[in-house]
RNA sequence: CGGGGUGUAGUGUAACGGCUAACAUUCCUGUUUUGGGAACAGGCGACUCCGGGUUCGAAUCCCGGCGCCCCGACCA
């Protein structure tokens, strides 16, 4: 994408109105838009890196039998008293609207209802089961104080996957693979080595639930870690009993403030006894099916990315989801520089490389580079007049400090190497 | 929902109760520039959040509302 085209600007103040870091850069360098406290709109730039995190998710999801669909928004009070959770005395953060015709109606917050509705009308026998759908939606939480940036906002996106299985047996099986696939998840986006798993407070079917929690200052949560066994244990069951339960020393575990990504808990027969969700097994007889729930916010996600991985100049992105590869800078009025930026640009474009090329030409180079470090993309290339005659572009990766020359074989072949 | 703070061009700020609400930036015009947010000249852009009140006079003081930020509570 040529930036000439992107109708974005980078913006030399931070925003009056936010004290996160997250939202100040991401403001900033373009990425979103503010609409009210709490709901942001994602421009361009944040767009594209919403999808790069959503598809590492998709693939993660669809590895361990994930299969996706799309349930919907707009949702019907029947559905939501089943389970209790109609009535604002159980749940006080509903956005709840009406039909023309007077009927109430909600907008999801959460999707437990809609999929155990839903999977009534197709389990019927153990031949059915295992089964684990997920979606990416939007969610609508009409929270008393959102805060943070994206962080914790009234309307986010998120995807989440519900796990049907004949029995505990089953259900484990698949909760453990998920705990990797989560793993695998934060790793690809880049925050692995901060994020840990950690055990929190379980409900009526589990004892524990198990978060995935990023460490930073401007996490919400309170966590113990244990380093050496790269787990960690939420404040609010860090009691003597659970440490020992859990094998873990309190010497051992250190506290910090951390980010909650992702939370993964087993639901057992919550949900399946007042939808009515059954199969008959073998013998015939019917059966509770057990069920789990798995959730990351992918707005809190790459909000949290911004908070873990930037410096005084702006964003770091990691290659994985930032919103393009490269980001070509073309410096001066040269023609003869302009015309080797354009072809450059064409041939990463043939290659599918995924480039943003500062094409302007009224903008001077300083100006280019705040630009360019503040956006974030892992890799700059450099194409002036000094580049072209000391005989090729520029190329340096964000976190450097100094780049180096290289030919356009060179830098194709550096940028086509897998990493 | 309790407590604290705050609201002025698109953005960031300034203005003792008193001239036409100022400066920077963005944007537009032109000239000159082009390796770290360039220089000069000119120009556009504001019912000072809304509604009341005090006053000869309100961006400024008072009351109410709303928005936004932070702390706390809450977070299925």
């Amino acid at each position: 994408m040529k930036q000439s085209q992107l109708f974005t600007k980078t913006k030399k103040e931070s925003p009056s109105d936010e004290v996160a870091l997250n939202a100040e850069l991401l403001i900033k360098a373009g990425f979103i838009n503010k609409e009210m406290a709490g709901v942001y709109s994602y421009l361009p730039l944040g767009l594209r890196v919403m999808k790069k995190i959503e598809n590492i998710i998709r693939e993660e999801m669809n590895a361990i039998g994930g299969i996706e669909m799309k349930t919907s928004i707009i949702q019907s009070k029947e559905v939501w008293e089943r389970s209790g959770r109609w009535s604002d005395d159980v749940v006080d953060n509903w956005f709840k609207t009406k039909l023309k015709s007077g009927t109430e109606v909600g907008l999801s917050f959460t999707n437990e209802e809609a999929y155990s509705n839903i999977l009534k009308q197709y389990i019927s026998s153990y031949k059915d089961l295992p089964i684990y759908p997920y979606d990416f939606k939007d969610i609508f939480r009409n929270e008393t104080r959102s805060k943070s940036g994206i962080l914790r906002g009234r309307e986010f996106y998120w995807k989440a996957l519900y796990s049907f299985s004949k029995n505990e047996e089953e259900h484990n099986i698949f909760y453990e693979k998920a705990k990797q696939s989560y793993k695998n998840i934060f790793s690809r986006v880049g925050i692995g080595h901060l994020t840990y798993m950690t055990f929190a407070s379980g409900g009526t079917f589990s004892k524990f639930s198990h978060e995935f929690q990023t460490i930073t200052s401007a996490g919400e949560d309170t966590i113990y870690v244990e380093e050496n066994k790269g787990i960690a244990v939420n404040k609010e069951v860090y009691t003597d009993e659970v440490l020992e339960s859990l094998g873990l020393k309190k010497e051992d575990m250190v506290e910090n403030k951390a980010i909650e990504v992702g939370n993964i808990f087993s639901l057992g027969t919550k949900f399946s006894t007042p939808f009515d969700l059954k199969y008959k097994d073998e013998k015939g007889e019917d059966n509770l099916v057990i069920m789990g729930c798995y959730g990351v916010g992918l707005g809190r996600l790459m909000g949290t990315v911004v908070e873990v991985l930037s410096d005084d100049k702006g964003i770091i992105w990691p290659e994985s989801i930032s919103p393009f590869k490269v980001h070509l800078l073309s410096l001066g009025s040269d023609e003869n520089v302009k015309k080797n930026a354009e072809d450059l640009y064409n041939k990463l474009n043939e290659r599918r490389i995924e480039v943003l090329f500062d094409d302007r030409s009224d903008v001077s180079a300083g100006e280019k580079f705040a630009d360019s470090d503040l956006i974030g993309i892992p890799y700059r290339i450099v194409v002036s007049k000094r580049s072209l005659a000391d005989g090729g572009f520029e190329v340096k990766k964000r976190t450097e400090v100094q780049g180096k020359i290289i030919n356009e074989q060179e830098l194709i072949d550096l940028l086509e190497t897998k990493n």
